[in-house]
DNA sequence: AACAATGTTGCAAGCGCTTGCAAAACGGGA
DNA sequence: TCCCGTTTTGCAAGCGCTTGCAACATTGTT
């Protein structure tokens, strides 16, 4: 195929006049090798363009520097906003990601961890959808480590990283009370995930505790159209709501798009609507919507912070973090 | 560090009672193997829990299946739903995707590349930012090819996907000048890439050889707050624009957001606009923006197309390719 | 029955690197 | 000056894999 005609360690230690093992420490942070050695290396090195060769150094090291993010609709906007964190936390800690999308049939986040297997990752972020528990048992025997991102799982091992969706449910509640709304609703998309699931219950708990009406509408994906979806369904019951909590802001664009554009209902003076994400379209004035933020600086700090931490440490620390979603408000719910 | 406790060919090997040999063929596509050692051997890896190391694999294959992506604003609608496109066909062909982010400090995409080298990748695609001219030497010569993508470079070699960005800059004059606008404005960010400039002479120079009056303001990045500023700059004026062709969509939004909230100026009663990039958002019922769509998936072809190509057909190839953008037709526009 | 053509297999070398070990070099007391 | 403790260095083994080569097995042909 490609020519490919690297520069190796060896030609590199002919022309400086050094053994081999000479350069290979002087690459390797914390070698020992005299400053003179050292300069005779990295200007050999430099002349002739050397790369340390990152596979050969991951197969005697048997640590490749690799982590992959196992990731479903990256084009969506939460998804990639933590994209970018994690991917950039992880190059401050020299390690590289692996890219796995998700996005197609059945069983493909099972195919997804097996490549980064293959590749002897020395870890795996799991974004979206949930891998089968033996494969999760593969990776941990494989000494990769897992972590799980607003997925719960029964699995030990993995570090779990979630929010506290139960809890956001319940104070958007209030919030609503609060705004003198009586009757609520809970917009949901079908995925069912532990997280969507989380939110919904903790609202209707709530709603329930306080004596309001609520009701529930699930629908689709958890996209800009499903939203437009469910307030169809929603706004034209013969009771409607007067607030809503929709499970993501992208559903909730949606449903605020709907409900101005199509059914003339003023937001928040008719409807109140509150999001989950914080993406970036929920701050824009077309929307200025209240909705709680995804820590996700914070989260992919727990996760790359977890991955380099050493094996000792490890034992000790908690394999499950929990953080908060913080309410940013603005101004799709009324002021109490 | 940890444990990795991998199995390896060779105990796949003695539990099938064959050669190391055999193991390795089985695993690679287009070896001569019976049907019955391959049955052997694909059993005691099933047992064994067996993974080829694609380290070993390419440390001697030369060649590591990884293609590097380059990506700034990797959290911007249209570079994600690139990079969905982009790691779903990569996937296709049995490559790898590897994300380097260069959302940071200068010469990150000269780091990022190297970075590329040292882990040998077989490509790299290169989505933003612009490699060094030597760097770009230096990747061509290991044998490595590269794609850019909307950015247009002298140094021959790598393959370059481009836009006609300035015949979509004289396109739009002409429906503005149906719409009946007499004086335009480009909004443009100052990050001055090929692209962006591309579409702005275009537009310039179709709306002189119209007779009409043009006029071009340049801020920020390319993103909603840079088009909440251009917005506040051009509708101040004395002599407020009839039609306003932003450079993306992302400043289209903000355009079209702080028009109609904060000048209360009617979207496309009073005012024409357009974009760039087709978004999401560019479709949600709030904008309605009538636009460029960039042909992601066409690009992500290409791109793919091109690296798995064999190196024969390479020399017959075009090195550079030219998609169009086509006229997304919504609401932003007058009808003439 | 002998032979050629074809297909399958094992051997062993080698990809580019790291690292334990022992030898060499160095530096500072005494 | 000599000796001992401390770097620094080179050697060589080995990481897990692929692949050219030659030996071997199988089959079909005359």
């Amino acid at each position: 195929m490609p020519p490919k005609d690297f520069v190796s360690a060896l030609e590199v230690a002919q022309r400086a006049g050094v053994s081999r093992s000479a350069v290979s420490r002087t690459f390797t942070p914390g070698a020992s090798v005299s400053a003179e050695t050292r300069k005779k290396v990295t200007d050999a090195a430099e002349a002739l363009g050397y790369h340390v060769n990152e596979l050969a150094r991951g197969l005697m090291r048997n640590e490749s520097g690799i982590v992959c993010l196992v990731v479903s609709d990256v084009a969506t906007p939460y998804r990639s906003a933590l994209l970018r964190e994690l991917t950039s936390k992880l190059q401050n800690v020299g390690k590289v990601a692996m890219l796995i999308n998700t996005d197609r049939s059945d069983g493909s986040v099972d195919r997804a961890l097996s490549q980064a297997i293959r590749y002897r990752a020395d870890a795996s972020i799991i974004l979206s959808g949930l891998p089968d528990a033996s494969i999760v048992r593969l990776c941990l025997k494989n000494g990769q480590r897992l972590v799980l991102i607003n997925r719960d799982d029964e699995e030990p091992g993995p570090l779990k990283i979630n929010l506290d969706d139960f809890e956001a449910g319940e104070r958007i509640v209030t919030a609503f009370a609060r705004a003198g709304c009586r009757s609520l609703a809970f917009a949901n998309s079908e995925a069912g995930t532990p997280s969507l699931m989380g939110r919904e219950h903790g609202f209707v708990a709530a709603a329930k505790k306080l004596g309001l009406e609520v009701s529930v509408e699930r629908y689709g994906w958890t996209g800009y159209e499903a939203g437009r979806v469910l307030a169809q369904r929603l706004l034209t019951r013969t009771q409607r709501p007067e607030a809503i909590f929709c499970a993501t802001d992208l559903l909730a664009c949606g449903f605020m798009d709907t409900a101005r554009h199509q059914f003339g209902i003023g937001v928040p003076q008719q409807l109140c609507l509150a999001g989950f994400d914080d993406i970036d379209q929920a701050s824009w004035s077309s929307y200025g919507l209240t909705t709680f933020a995804q820590p996700v600086a914070e989260i992919a700090s727990k996760a790359v912070e977890w991955l380099s931490t050493s094996e000792a440490a490890d034992n000790i620390l908690h394999h499950s973090v929990r953080l908060t979603a913080e309410l940013i408000w603005r101004t799709s719910i009324r002021a109490g």
